[in-house]
DNA sequence: CCTAACTAGTTGTAGCACGAATCATTCGAA
DNA sequence: TTCGAATGATTCGTGCTACAACTAGTTAGG
């Protein structure tokens, strides 16, 4: 015996919550013009440039479905391949100053729903939650 | 001002949850031979048949998108469309039989998988944690 | 009646995701 | 040094997801 009701409470809530938030994001990142997922890559980019695989590693997708990601926000000129000084096959996937305002814009759009969502809660509740989930990922 | 460093904390903390836990709901269900939406699908429908209207309403999804995924699953004979009786227009999605016994996989597999990234949490901060999600839903 | 509101489905387009195969480059070992 | 293995990225083919606009049938209210 390794589980008891207690425990499926917190699974349910957690997958609930992930729909809850997966919901939030799609419809935060929607009136950007952008998919949940585009969203998702340009706010990695925010902290620098990126190789592919990296990127793909960190996004937890195939490199092939990245590839074309990138051209079409390439596309939109929202980021840029950067061609890597040391190593001919590689390259760097950089934000555009417009596509790093535009992921500004997606993860301030999320926070600040996601902070509304949890405005109710009380500061200490929030602390330990903060905490918790940092220990789950 | 709004907002401190603390929120900013627990906002990404929930949202990078949610990526960590989108990962877990993906490799669940793959080997099980169904996509994350189709795995959500058959769970809703655990508690009982529902109509296409309700059924994208809960899955937030549009009901275009609904009809080709219901197709799909229905021509695995994991879900059947039941005409209503007091409706002619409206059907039901029923779980066939072994539809069930994949839904019942499928989520057991995934609470597992989270009751173990949940693990070294004590039993307090497992309520917290809980009860807290469950407000946020 | 008969129209307004509702239910389900259809079509068309764009995007996401994977695996297998390809190509060029780089690295390492014989 | 040179040949084979490993690496970085892409291409191709297939299937799934998602939306918007539209069709068509059904029911209920005026």
């Amino acid at each position: 015996m390794t589980t008891t009701a207690r425990d499926t409470d917190l699974a349910s809530a957690l997958v609930q919550t992930m729909h809850r938030l997966q919901d939030v994001h799609a419809e935060t990142s929607r009136p950007l013009g952008l998919t949940p997922q585009q969203a998702h890559l340009l706010c990695v980019l925010i902290a620098g440039p990126l190789g592919m695989t990296e990127l793909s590693r960190i996004l937890s997708i195939e490199r092939s479905s990245l590839t074309s990601m990138v051209d079409r926000l390439e596309r939109r000129t929202l980021v840029a391949r950067i061609p890597s000084a040391t190593d001919r096959r590689a390259c760097q996937i950089e934000l555009t100053p417009e596509g790093l305002s535009l992921a500004h814009d997606a993860h301030n759009a999320v926070v600040d729903r996601i902070n509304t969502l949890t405005a109710d809660l009380p500061a200490s509740t929030r602390r330990t939650l903060a905490t918790a989930l940092q220990s789950i990922i």
